[in-house]
DNA sequence: ATGTATTACATACAAATGTATGGTATACTC
DNA sequence: GAGTATACCATACATTTGTATGTAATACAT
C-alpha cells in the first residue's frame, strides 16, 4: 500500500512532532498515528524511527513521549523565568507561585535558581538601571562585595550594591541623591544577585 | 512519618514540575518521586494531586505525563532572535544568516523582524545604556522622533536618539561628553528602533 | 489524651505506551 | 519479470506509568 510519495508523510510527521515539543506537549507514537489516520501503531513508530535515523529527532528509549529535538536544534534553548509582582517577608517560594508573566531566558544556565522583579525608584540610575527596569536574579543567601543584589530589609526588596561592613552592610545606592543605609547584617535578608537587567522600550 | 513543615514539600514539588513543564519535558509521578527521594510512588502522587485539587496545577487523566500547567498560568513561548557581531554596510540580510549567538525573547512580538546588537562606546550611558549592553532591534526604514535606533553611518552601526531635521536627520548621543551628529538624510540608513536593553551582569 | 489532618510508606493493579515481528501493496530499478 | 525499496497494515508483547488501597508516623487543635 505504498501511497504518499516518498518522505512527504515524514516530513509532515516532524513538523507535527516538532510543533508539540515546542508547545511543551511531546506527543506519544499512538497520537502520532492517531494525527495522521494510520491505521497501524507501526506505521507512525517507522516513520519516527526513521527520523531519528536522520539524526532529525532524538529519543529517550523506553520513555513514554520520549521523542524531542536533537542536541543540534536544541542546543539554544529558551526557559522562562517567573516575574514577580513583589516579594513579601519571606515568602519567596511562595511567590514565586504566583508571578505577574514570564521573562524567557537562556536555557544552559541555572534557571531553577532565578527569578524577576520590576525595580522601583531612581537610586540605582547611575549603574544603569532605571525605573521600571526588569533584573533578573540568581537567588542565593551571601553576595560578594560590589555585587548588585535584591535585599529584603523589613519586608521590602531593595536592589543596591553590597557592601559588607564587618557586622553591618551596607547598602549602597548608585545615585548620589540617595543615602547609602547601614544596617545590622541581621537586618538584611539577601534574596539574590541580580545578574541582568532588561529595559523595554515603548 | 510527618516529615517536613507543612506544605513546604509540596511547593517545591510544585516548582520542580513547573521547572520540567517549562522545558518541555512533562515529568511522570515517578520522576517527581525520585527527584524527591520518596520511597513510595504514591507520595510523590499525592502532592501532585493536592497541586492539582488546589487548581495549581492540571492534569489530563490516564495520560502519560499528563500533569501540565493551569490555564491561567499559560506561559508564553520563547523565540531566539540572533545576535549580529557587527552591522557590514547594506548587508543586514546576510549578517543575520552567520549569528554569533542567539537571545530568547518573547514569541508574542515580531520575531522576525528583531535582531540584537552589542553596544560599543559611551554614547548613550545617560538613557541607560552602557557599553556591551545588549539592544534588541526591531527592524523599520523610519522612526520617530525621540526614539533610540539603530543607523548606519557610513559602514558602521550606531545606537543613538532620532531627531529629524527637515532634510536633514540629528543622531543624539545620550551623553553630555559627546556631540549630536547632524547629517543629511540621504547620509543615514535606519537598520531599526531599539525595543530592548540588556545587560548581562558578572 | 484524644481526634484529626498531613506526610509518608508499601504493594498491587490497570491503562498507556514503546517495541517487535510478519505480512501486503505500490513504485522503481535492473 | 525479478528484485528491491518504501509505505502501510495487523497483532502481540514488555515496559512504563497512572491509579488504588491499606498502613504508619508525626504535627496540631481540642
Amino acid at each position: 500500500m505504498g501511497r504518499t510519495p516518498a518522505g512527504e508523510t515524514r516530513n509532515r510527521v516532524l513538523a507535527f512532532v516538532r510543533t508539540r515539543l515546542l508547545a511543551g506537549q511531546p506527543p506519544t507514537v499512538r497520537e502520532v498515528q492517531e494525527a495522521f489516520g494510520f491505521r497501524a501503531v507501526g506505521t507512525a513508530r517507522q516513520h519516527l524511527e526513521q527520523l531519528v535515523a536522520q539524526g532529525r529527532l532524538a529519543v529517550d528509549r523506553h520513555k513514554a513521549r520520549g521523542y524531542r529535538l536533537p542536541a543540534s536544534a536544541a542546543a539554544p534553548a529558551a526557559a522562562l523565568v517567573p516575574l514577580l509582582g513583589r516579594v513579601p517577608a519571606g515568602a519567596l517560594d511562595e511567590a514565586v507561585e504566583d508571578p505577574d508573566g514570564y521573562l524567557p531566558v537562556d536555557a544552559r544556565g541555572p534557571v531553577d535558581e532565578l527569578f524577576a522583579l520590576r525595580v522601583r525608584g531612581e537610586s540605582m540610575t547611575g549603574a544603569g538601571i532605571l525605573p521600571g527596569d526588569l533584573v533578573i536574579v540568581r537567588r542565593q543567601p551571601t553576595a560578594a562585595s560590589g555585587d548588585i543584589v535584591v535585599a529584603q530589609v523589613g519586608d521590602e526588596a531593595t536592589v543596591k550594591t553590597f557592601r559588607p561592613r564587618g557586622r553591618q552592610v551596607e547598602l549602597h545606592p548608585e545615585n548620589p541623591a540617595f543615602e547609602p543605609l547601614l544596617l545590622d547584617a541581621a537586618a538584611v535578608v539577601l534574596l539574590g544577585k541580580v545578574v541582568e537587567v532588561r529595559r523595554l522600550l515603548p
